[in-house]
DNA sequence: ATATAAAATTAGGCAAACCTAATAAATGAT
DNA sequence: ATCATTTATTAGGTTTGCCTAATTTTATAT
């Protein structure tokens, strides 16, 4: 399977997580593409069976397609595993080396290297790892916008896709299952404050919005 | 850097280590390509200073293109090495993958990946495995051909680009380390007859070209 | 109901890496 | 020294995945 394919539907399967169906425009701005190229591998993804369209409404993943997504995030998360627990990497440069290799490594591979691993169930972003055939764990947490002033949670995941968010957590502490309260939240730009370790510090946003957590 | 580049890098590494010159004829037949598309790249591959062409008495690598290629046999070695012996993939399967994901490791990785297996010196085909200053490891070794009847040899390496030889090998008990006598030498297609743990068995000329010795 | 803005597509091009067919250049065997 | 053979290159074409510019389609806000 060619890298570019790979690379749409896996765009694909993470948009249509959130929103509903995923458009031409929307797609093109997440891979920083031109409108055009999106539109002209739609069709061809819609061939190839991996995607059902319906022009100005979005288009979805058939059962084909998201197969291929998840294998790729399975593909993903376990390197990820790999490159942090095994190669000592560091938490913020693991997501890149992973981004490159899932489309490389195959099957087997993979499947040799979770049982070596000892089956991990999350990754080191705290993002469930899917088994191998297809399952996800599922953890019910929710974004920091979704959060109640004066209530306690534990970080279950950070979104891996900005390094410079990932080192500035790492910077003030804050890892898979740190604990912390939600100490404000602003309404004029949706700035969060959490109280942490005794401190209190002010997530932008966007930083904010990469973090998931669940009630304690 | 680009596969396709890397891929050309290494097999005029592999071709000019035996003959003194690489043409665009004997590549093309080796990459199974054919020889406008070598010309082409070995045109651009020219120009981005990693060859020295002579036309119609063929190129070599310059010390840039050589590093590249030391490179690549670095990752290659040490990620097969690390198949067989983590992954408990199996001897023919290692170099397929290899193949693939030598393109993508980063430097980085292949170094921390050398460090966790205690740096090997040789991979599980018995090849060496250069360093990371790119310096490689000697074992004068001979091919088959090269041997007297009547002596006694150690196999030091095996090419690894044919999974049927190595699966034949493998079935006969044949490995890196395995000794045995050379009995005989075939004029007429230049097979050689070894005798091996009390048993002899007649090599194919392509078979024992692609067995490595040393004398014992 | 219609105009405007947003979304999508079409048309036409480019670069990379391959191809076939045709041609040119050099080697080397006589 | 010549000429057949081998080696290499040119010319022109294909596919893939991207691009810009132009155009069409749809949604929706009044």
């Amino acid at each position: 399977m060619k890298t570019s394919i790979e690379d749409y539907i896996k765009h694909i399967y993470t948009l249509q997580d959130s929103k509903r169906r995923v458009g031409t425009a929307v797609l093109a701005q997440k891979m920083d593409i031109t409108m055009p190229s999106v539109s002209e591998m739609v069709k061809k993804l819609t061939a190839a069976g991996y995607l059902r369209n319906k022009p100005y409404h979005g288009f979805l993943l058939t059962g084909e397609g998201e197969k291929i997504a998840v294998s790729l995030i399975r593909k993903h998360r376990l390197l990820e595993y790999f490159l942090l627990k095994v190669l000592n990497f560091e938490w913020d440069e693991i997501h890149q080396e992973a981004e490159t290799l899932e489309h490389f490594v195959s099957d087997k591979f993979i499947d040799r290297l979770e049982s070596v691993l000892d089956f991990p169930k999350f990754d080191p972003h705290g993002h469930p790892i899917p088994d191998g055939k297809g399952r996800i764990p599922n953890a019910k947490s929710l974004v920091l916008s979704d959060t109640v002033i004066g209530r306690n949670y534990v970080v279950s995941s950070v979104d891996d896709k900005s390094r410079e968010i990932l080192k500035y957590l790492k910077g003030i502490g804050i890892k898979i299952g740190s604990g912390f309260r939600i100490h404000d939240m602003l309404e004029v730009d949706k700035s969060v404050i959490i109280k942490f370790e005794r401190k209190k510090y002010l997530l932008s946003k966007t930083i904010s919005d990469s973090i998931r957590v669940t009630a304690k």
